[in-house]
DNA sequence: TCTAAGGTATATGGTAACTATATAGTCAAG
DNA sequence: CTTGACTATATAGTTACCATATACCTTAGA
C-alpha cells in the first residue's frame, strides 16, 4: 500500500475500511497481532492505511482456516521466504479444501435428485421393468454374519467411503441372495452398497447390474417387510416371472427426512427372470 | 441405513465410527441434537448404526457451515419438502463458497508468483525494456487530492475491489503524472490501480499500458524515494531517453513480509520515450 | 453555558462448539 | 482382589469474537 504523508483512521474509521467490528480490531491489538501505529495521550488508537494491507493479510490467512495464534507465529518471524512457504502450505489446503466443496455439491446434488424422485412415487406402485447397468461399492460379505462381524464391516464399510471419497450421497443399500429372501430372511443381507455414478479407477469392489426388476416400496417398521415381499412375489407370480439371483434394498425416507419409524419407506429392487412357461 | 436386529454401540465406539471426540457426542446428547436410542440403569449411553446416518447429515450440515441449533431447528421439523427446501439454500451457499476458494487459490497463486520474482529480483538493477499491454483497474483520480479525498479515494477503491471481485492478489501501485514526477512530488498520485489479468467485462475504469520502460528499486523509507529516482534519471539521460506520461510504483516487499520499514521495497516503473536527435 | 449526540476507552460477561480434566463408578481379565 | 480400560458427570478452558455497561472527550446547537 502507498501511503501519502499520513493520515490516521481512528478505530471507528479503520474498521469500517476492514468491514469488520471494532472491538475486533481492539481484540487485535490486546493480543499484539495488529496494533495501532500510534496512541494518543487519552489512548485513541490511530492506524494508518499502510496497515490496510497487513490486515487484509490476516484476513485471507484467516478463511484459509489459519489460526489467530499460527497467524501471529508467522508474523513474528516474517521473510520473503517465509511468505513464500506459507503460501505454498496454504495453496495446497485450500486446493484440498475446494475438494472437498466439490464434493459436497455433488452429493446435495444427489440429495435433490433423490428426495425430487421420491416426492413423485406412488409408494403403493409395483413396477416392472429393464434397467440399465450400474456400478456399485460394495462392503465385504456379511451373509451369516454375528452381529459383531456386521457391525465391523459396516464401519469399515464407511471408513471405507469416507477414505477414498466414494460417498456419493446416495442412501446405503442392502443386496440379499435369493436364496436368503425365499426362505424369508429378508435382512441377512450379503453385502452393503452405495450406487457410484461416477466410478473412481483402481477400486476392485464394484458390481456391475443389468435386467428386469420388480419395484415396490415399503412403508414403515422394517420388521413388517414380509408383508410387502409378499405383495411383490404374488404380481411377480403374476405376471409370469420368477426371482432372480440378487434383491437391493434402500431406505427412501429415513430417520434424516421423517420423524417416525412408521413413515419410513423402504425401496425394494428384486432381479426377475422370465418363468419357462 | 439398513439395521439388522440391532446391536448397540457404546458412546466411545460409535465416536470412533463417526471420527469425533466422545465428549462431542454428550454434548450432542445434552443439547438434544442427537441423543442415543436409550440408556442402562447406570446412564451408559448406547446407539444403533442407523443414527449413523442421522450423524453424516449433521455433518454434512456442519462442514457447509450451518449452526447447530439451525440444525437441530431443521431436525425438529423434518419433511421431504423442508430437506429438499435446505438442500438448495446449502447448494447455492456451498458454491459461492467454492468461488470464493477459488478466487484465494488465485490470489494465492500470484502471491507465490511475485514473491518468488522478487526472491530473483537484483534490487541495485536498472532496466530499460519494452513492456507489452497490461490492464489495471483504477481508483478515481486522486491528484491534489487533501488527507480526506485520498482517504476516500483509498477506502472507495478497496471497496469496490472486494465488491467486484478485482482483488487479484497483486499489490496496490499508485500512478504519477510526468508533471508530478519531473516537480519532484513523487507522492502526489493521479491514480491507485491493481493489475488485473483476467479482466472481467463491463468495468469502466481499466486502462491499458504498452511501451518503454526503465525500472529500477527503492530501498527504505519512501521519504527517501528522490534519491533513487534521481539514479534512474541519470541512466535514462545517458541513455538518450526522457520521461513519458506516467510513472508507476508498486510495493515489492511491505509490512507483510519485512518487518522493518527500511527494508521495504518499492519498484518503479517509469514510461520513457527516445530524445529527439 | 448547558446539553445532547456521537465518538473514544476499558472492563466484564456472553457466545458456539467443542476439548480437557478431575473425580467416581463399572467391568472383565489375570 | 487388583489392574486397566472403559463408563459417567461436573467443571473449567479454549478461540475469536460480540454486546454491554460505564466513563471520558469533543463538538454543534439551544
Amino acid at each position: 500500500m502507498l501511503n501519502k504523508n499520513v493520515k490516521y483512521f481512528t478505530t471507528g474509521e479503520f474498521a469500517k475500511l476492514c468491514k469488520v467490528n471494532k472491538q475486533t480490531l481492539i481484540y487485535y491489538d490486546q493480543i499484539g497481532l495488529l496494533s495501532p501505529i500510534m496512541k494518543d495521550h487519552k489512548d485513541y488508537r490511530y492506524y494508518t492505511i499502510a496497515q490496510y494491507d497487513f490486515f487484509s493479510v490476516i484476513e485471507l490467512l484467516k478463511t484459509v482456516g489459519m489460526s489467530l495464534k499460527d497467524i501471529q507465529k508467522y508474523m513474528a518471524d516474517k521473510s520473503p521466504e517465509n511468505f513464500l512457504e506459507l503460501m505454498h502450505q496454504q495453496k495446497a489446503l485450500v486446493a484440498k479444501k475446494r475438494q472437498e466443496l466439490e464434493m459436497i455439491e455433488s452429493i446435495i446434488e444427489v440429495k435433490i435428485e433423490t428426495t425430487e424422485e421420491a416426492l413423485q412415487t406412488d409408494f403403493d406402485s409395483i413396477t416392472i421393468g429393464h434397467f440399465p447397468e450400474e456400478t456399485l461399492y460394495l462392503s465385504k460379505n456379511i451373509e451369516d454374519a454375528t452381529e459383531e462381524q456386521f457391525v465391523k464391516a459396516v464401519s469399515d464399510f464407511i471408513d471405507e467411503l469416507d477414505r477414498s471419497q466414494l460417498d456419493t450421497g446416495y442412501p446405503i443399500g442392502g443386496i440379499t441372495r435369493r436364496e436368503q429372501v425365499l426362505a424369508g430372511n429378508y435382512d441377512n443381507y450379503c453385502y452393503l452398497y452405495m450406487e457410484q455414478p461416477h466410478p473412481q479407477e483402481g477400486h476392485p469392489y464394484f458390481k456391475a447390474i443389468e435386467g428386469d426388476f420388480i419395484i415396490g416400496y415399503h412403508l414403515g417398521l422394517s420388521t413388517e417387510l414380509g408383508q410387502t415381499y409378499e405383495r411383490l412375489f404374488k404380481v411377480m407370480d403374476e405376471r409370469g416371472y420368477e426371482l432372480g439371483q440378487y434383491v437391493y434394498e434402500e431406505y427412501i425416507y429415513d430417520a434424516v427426512i421423517k420423524n417416525r419409524e412408521e413413515e419410513y419407506v423402504t425401496k425394494i429392487m428384486m432381479e426377475i427372470t422370465k418363468k419357462a412357461n
